[in-house]
DNA sequence: ATGGTTGTTAGACAA
């Protein structure tokens, strides 16, 4: 018998400036499983007790300044703990932090944003994926209980952004990227939130500039990707844009899955 | 708008 769980994503933009704000949301929520991204801090500077407070274990993957990943897990500690990828050179850019939770694999993941089209940052954003793509295939079936969550810096399709034009010229909507996400749901993942939500304009991130978040222009790039077995478990997803209402707020929305 | 804002960290850089 499977045990049920909520797992809430989130791109927190720093935990540290936004501790007070994610505080209060996980106090509210009780998410069982929380996967944060651009942590922005190192290990050792980890905000670690207020989370413990709340009854949370962790697992962080974290570097000064910049990315930075944190899973948060509550009743029990994260199982197998894999920083970066299980494979080849180190994650460097500290992107990447696997665990196991009620027997399911759980990949929390910061993707590379890719910065500008034929840019390094681009290429590299395209060969991680890859490699993600290659470390699903090589260590599971489509059949195990795996979920992957977190800021894939991706819009699927044009129900994710605010202008098809706008996106012109850019990242974050290219062949290459739709590729990368057709790569990963050629292996067996699903999108969780697209199983409940079929609406255009469910946007997980709003740029701070231009006034984004109040004319509602936004992308929707963050996701709770399942194999089957864990997209038949997933009950609701929620899209929770409150918290971007409040001061000093992310850039990102929080998005919460449950699974039966 | 080859800009706009935010966070880290002390001038750019990443996003």
């Amino acid at each position: 018998m499977s045990v049920s769980f909520s797992l809430t994503t989130w791109n927190v933009n720093s935990v540290r400036a936004r501790l007070d704000n994610v505080l209060t949301y996980l106090d509210e929520h009780e998410p069982d499983v929380v996967c944060l991204q651009e942590t922005k801090v190192e290990d050792q500077l980890f905000p670690r007790v207020p989370f413990m407070e709340l009854g949370y274990q962790l697992a962080l993957h974290g570097t000064k300044g910049y990315a930075g990943v944190a899973t948060l897990t509550k009743g029990a500690k994260p199982e197998d703990v894999q920083l970066g990828f299980a494979d080849g050179p180190k994650d460097k850019h500290r992107r990447i932090v696997a665990c196991t939770y009620a027997g399911v694999r759980i990949y929390n993941l910061y993707v590379p944003n890719g910065t500008a089209l034929g840019s390094e940052a681009f290429t590299y954003k395209l060969e991680w994926l890859a490699r993600l793509r290659a470390e699903l295939g090589a260590r599971f079936s489509p059949s195990d209980n795996v979920v992957l969550c977190g800021d894939f810096n991706i819009a699927r399709d044009e129900r994710d952004v605010w202008s098809v034009e706008a996106m012109r010229g850019g990242t974050h909507f290219t062949p290459e990227e739709h590729a990368a996400l057709d790569a990963l749901e050629d292996f067996g993942l699903r999108d969780c939130f697209r199983k409940h939500d079929q609406e255009p304009g469910r946007f997980t991130w709003f740029d701070y500039r231009n006034a984004s978040w109040e004319r509602r222009q936004g992308l929707r790039i963050d996701y709770v990707y399942a194999t089957e077995p864990m997209h038949e478990r997933c009950t609701e997803v929620v899209l929770d844009w409150e918290p971007r209402e409040w001061d000093t707020p992310s850039d990102h929305c929080p998005l919460t899955a449950h699974f039966s």
